[in-house]
DNA sequence: TGACGTTGTCACGAATCTGTCACGGGGCTT
DNA sequence: AAGCCCCGTGACAGATTCGTGACAACGTCA
């Protein structure tokens, strides 16, 4: 959810305004008052997104935005223009250079928290949407429903992505460690016994219609998905 | 043009495959490996195509393609069949029951492709104003008119096109955010909790008529839109 | 203008989920 | 067999998430 954002704007007191509100959502900000710096930073840091000012002394945004979609390592960075005039004729050149999307001045905090969550979001890959069958139990991401021999199985969040997880990942020892990285995130930081909690709600959530036998414990290693006999 | 399509193939290698491919092509896939589930499947969701095996456990492909024809509600949906055998006695039979079109195993992907978007280009002209029915539910969108199970249920524009949406895209799991989208639009900024409130008063008008089961609570996901049980 | 319907937002509470801990059983090593 | 380590289990408090009622802003129409 946190992302790398750029935001290139010569104007003091608006770059001050923007970082603000950007940092307050959670996100990193770098900050450039000319064509020049902000190339270099898009080049060297990549950032999520480039939210760029129309007016910038020297060179324009729009020419610096030609030249990020102009070359190979920056010509998918997704661009914001950030602009004072609102005649249609610039949002209509803007979006032409390739911009992702155009805010005009002034404009909301929550306007402005929300375009660049828009645009992440088109941007970001969707997972994997296949469902999953193995041993008598099916897993279905899309409709998000878990079935033991057409039975239902009720499963938390949690233990949906942890089944999920394994049974992408069968026959196959996986350590705490991995497990917390794959099905938590490798971001957070939880005791690693608390996979195992976890590990027991999902069996006692498969339980019922029997399957709970394939969730394995490898002592000494962690947990293994398999439909063979332990 | 993203559109819903069934596959119905008992082979999970081969029906992986296909789903892979569609998938890729940017269409919604909803799977069934026998002809019980692919019944309920077209007639809850009513896809834009069925992608149909000849060979099915139990029922034959042609079977259930003569079932579908035969049921006022299922008789539009396009059925494109699927065989491994190639001799000309078959083709004959499928399209003679109503196939509207004929892919012989092997295939390759973009020939899967470009079969289904000229199915859904013939079928495309009148294919949004079709009147939906679920579980009793029936929304039509040409009178603008809900009733469950004939009683008329009143609802405001938001709540009929969210309904619309849940009921054109059912089974499905949405996201808070993916509904904005679909139902508000990408370009609206609301809260995402403003989903709930919306869900909360398009339930409330389902109720006299029994139906508000049908919007279903996927905690930590969103909500989907199901005649099973939850 | 005023009654009315619709919409987005908020605050509160209830239901549910999550992470952590302590306890104990059971296997493995020596 | 003793001791150590690993894992299963029940309990619990704090954190999330969701349902719900209320409300103000807005537009419409009489």
């Amino acid at each position: 959810m946190p992302a790398n954002i750029l935001v290139v704007e010569d104007e003091p007191a608006i770059q001050e305004l923007i970082a603000a509100n950007l940092q307050h959502a959670g996100h990193h900000v770098l900050r450039a008052d000319d064509a020049e710096t902000a190339g270099r930073l898009v080049r060297d840091a990549l950032p999520d997104v480039v939210l760029l000012d129309w007016m910038l002394p020297g060179q324009s945004g729009i020419q610096f935005a030609r030249k990020l979609r102009g070359e190979e390592r920056t010509k998918d960075v997704p661009i914001i223009m950030l602009t004072a005039r609102s005649d249609e004729q610039d949002k209509i050149l803007g979006l032409e250079t390739g911009a992702d999307d155009y805010i005009t001045k002034p404009f909301s905090p929550r306007e402005l928290v929300a375009r660049i969550k828009a645009v992440l979001r088109r941007r970001a890959p969707q997972m994997t949407e296949d469902s999953v069958e193995i041993g008598g139990l099916k897993l279905d991401p899309a409709t998000h429903r878990v079935t033991g021999d057409g039975r239902p199985v009720e499963l938390g969040p949690t233990e949906f992505r942890l089944l999920h997880f394994f049974m992408t990942h069968p026959e196959r020892v996986h350590s705490r460690t991995q497990l917390l990285d794959q099905v938590w995130g490798d971001h957070v930081f939880v005791e690693e016994r608390t996979v195992d909690v976890h590990i027991r709600r999902l069996r006692s959530a498969l339980e019922p219609t029997g399957h709970e036998g394939l969730v394995q414990t490898v002592r000494g290693s962690g947990y293994r998905f398999s439909s063979l006999q332990d």
